[in-house]
DNA sequence: CGAGTTTGACCTGCGC
DNA sequence: GCGCAGGTCAAACTCG
């Protein structure tokens, strides 16, 4: 059962406003909302980082935390229509045991569109 | 030439 | 109020 959700909910999500100071034209500083989607937390074991879901993922950020010994990856869908995001950590514990956590949900058929694989048996937050 | 990857800088929220 | 940690974006570089 590698079902268990680790302590990532207890973080929160923010928006970053586009306030660059010089840059008035922006006038969107309105907070890009605080983000209300599911998340779906996966742990895996697997010797690759992302694993091939059918999706395409594009890497956006890496970063090292605390909790872990190894760096986080941040991907996201291609898509343009689709926001969904993706985090990959990868336990300190076990460097073979990688936690992927998926934000949002794809509101389009996977890269493959050989059919459409309703495999959103993730547990509906 | 384009999409994707990489790395650093910057911002925001929370804790102390 | 300041510092720390986490998250995101943008510019540059690389590979197909």
């Amino acid at each position: 059962m590698h079902c268990r959700l680790p302590p990532l909910e207890l973080q929160q999500f923010r928006w970053r406003n586009s306030s660059s100071s010089g840059c008035g034209e922006k006038g969107k500083v309105k907070v890009r909302r605080k983000l209300r989607e599911p998340r779906f937390c996966f742990q895996t074991r697997s010797e690759v980082d992302v694993l091939d879901d059918g999706y395409k993922w594009r890497k956006y950020g890496q970063k090292v935390v605390k909790n872990s010994l190894h760096p986080r990856s941040y991907y996201r869908c291609t898509h343009s229509n689709c926001r969904v995001k993706k985090r990959v950590e990868r336990l300190s514990e076990d460097c073979r045991m990688v936690i992927t956590t998926y934000e949002g949900r794809h509101n389009h058929t996977p890269s493959e569109d050989s059919n459409s694989s309703e495999h959103e048996c993730f547990s509906s937050f």
